[in-house]
DNA sequence: GTGAAAGCGCTAACAC
DNA sequence: GTGTTAGCGCTTTCAC
């Protein structure tokens, strides 16, 4: 093992105390600009660089950011992930990856864990398990201790911490606009997320601006037990839709192969318009026009709440917030 | 700020030493077990969690291991992340993401930023930009300061360490066999990834394998700036394909929609085969048959020999080489 | 302008 | 069986 170079060694070579040298890294005024020059001389010599676990215990700072989100391999997390990364990099912060596969007891043990000098704050999306439990005490530990916490996409109403969340109603309603405007008569809406508060949200936002129009519409909530497809091409049929709205970007891309199943033409005999806007909407054929949330926004938008909180730039003790506006992106499934 | 508990206060308020209330909590046999017992009961009732920051010092290890990778977004590298997770979280290790978006400088200064008390250990894949530079210094650098490093899927073989690969050649090989096998005659070759190690490797194994054969086949590299259906579209009409190597998802992907485009039908008139088994692949339409890569495997393979390495398990100084087999997932692009 | 000393919270060798 | 002490590498107050 090569020698770390510490203070102390610095010091030694300079016949310096430590402290001086310190100093002089810090461009002390105290310090004589002889001193400081050479000292960082050979600091840059010996190539030294502080040792980050000192720094840290005797700050109580860890400049990490502990992250954790249900499920990495849904694009729209990891766009969020890439989103918050790229922020905590900008500001020098390291970001620790949880990931808790939407289990309660996973997310608790992730939250306990890291709060003790893991990291400086919480950016996180709540488990599937632990909003269909509605227990949130977990959180409010984390908070009593006074460790900053930024819920995004999924959060919990009743925890007092900043937030950042999509429009997701109105985005449902743009949704229903572009359908009827790109002249569907009886709109059918598929979803898997029927569980989940966005979920929920958006099949509302659908809903409270159907009625606008003299239409209705009808969900049909996916059995994971079943082809998504098929599920779909008879839910179709059965009701004669001639748009679907598919609530998350799995049951859009399975409606728009559900119209391939049963031989109908996109965008022609049917309409589609998805959410989230990930890898799989632009890969689906004709290619999805969907309901984006802006994942790397909200990524990057909660790590700048956050840091400005650690920091010390925002205001303490008034927790806020954002919401992140949808849009439509218009691609091949929806006629004009 | 709620009080954090250290040992300090258990011990004034058990009128013991500090050192004692360590011991105990480490049921040190020195200690009596009244005492021990004693200890535990006050720790217990002020959920006493011991500073990690100070620990680290102390012991000089983060129990955190640092992943660094080119593209979270790929859903590929989100497998990997997920199983180094698991595996981590196991042995009760926290992973730190740094994402270098395939970029030489991020990278280095990941490394560089990470190895000073950051991490305990590395696991990577190589940057596309580092691979084309063929500039490895950084590498070496961290292994100098005996961090291990465990390198999967994209490797530098010039450095000497542990290393977690695909038996990518064979698994191209694979993908031929199963074409000839399900009657193709004329196998076209698609990739997004012409200039990476794997992109080579694939290559190769297709080459070679096909020689095993009474047939050519010919490569198409996709270009960024039209559109992928298109230009595979094209490729198949002036060749007369009917089979398809994708030697990437999103090749294998567009493959498949562009028999959409050319009103072929997949697998009668054009079979496709692609790589890596992502979460594209099972949502083409027909779904896409595959060469898995296990990438959730080679996650926490990587993860399993780092540890080990770490806790001293295994043999130092002998890195090790170890290959994931492929295996082919037939879903509905081929015949049987 | 420089240095000594205390302390962040913990561990462990060494007393007693 | 329990306590004292030194020290991990750093920052910072206070003394000189």
């Amino acid at each position: 093992m090569r020698q770390k170079v510490t203070l102390k060694m610095l010091a030694q070579e300079l016949g310096l105390s430590i402290s001086t040298v310190s100093k002089s890294l810090k461009n002390d005024p105290e310090i004589s600009q002889i001193t400081i020059d050479k000292v960082k001389k050979l600091a840059k010599e010996r190539s030294y660089k502080p040792n980050a676990l000192a720094v840290s215990l005797k700050s109580n700072k860890t400049r990490s950011i502990g992250v954790v989100i249900p499920d990495i391999l849904n694009n729209f997390f990891a766009k969020v992930l890439q989103g918050i990364e790229i922020e905590a990099s900008k500001n020098n912060y390291k970001i620790i990856t949880s990931i808790t596969n939407e289990s309660f007891e996973k997310e608790k043990e992730y939250l306990d864990m890291l709060s003790y000098n893991g990291v400086d704050g919480f950016i996180l999306a709540v488990a599937q398990e632990t909003q269909t439990k509605g227990e949130f005490e977990h959180f409010e530990e984390i908070l009593k201790d006074d460790i900053p916490v930024v819920m995004f996409d999924r959060v919990a109403e009743e925890v007092y911490c900043d937030k950042v969340i999509v429009d997701d109603k109105k985005g449902a309603g743009r949704a229903v606009d572009k359908l009827i405007n790109s002249g569907c008569k009886r709109i059918g809406v598929v979803s898997t997320i029927q569980k989940l508060s966005v979920g929920k949200e958006r099949l509302e936002g659908v809903e409270k601006r159907i009625t606008s129009y003299e239409t209705t519409t009808k969900l049909l909530k996916l059995k994971k037990t079943k082809d998504y497809e098929q599920q779909i091409a008879q839910f179709i049929e059965e009701n004669n839709f001639d748009g679907i709205i598919g609530l998350d970007e799995t049951a859009a891309v399975s409606s728009v192969n559900a119209a391939n199943v049963l031989g109908k033409k996109v965008p022609d005999e049917l309409s589609v318009v998805g959410f989230t806007d990930g890898i799989l909407s632009k890969h689906s054929y004709p290619k999805l026009t969907t309901v984006s949330q802006h994942a790397k926004r909200m990524g990057s938008t909660a790590a700048k709440i956050l840091i400005d909180k650690l920091e010390l730039r925002a205001e303490r003790y008034l927790p806020e917030t954002k919401v992140i506006k949808t849009s439509i992106i218009e691609r091949g499934t929806t006629k004009n």
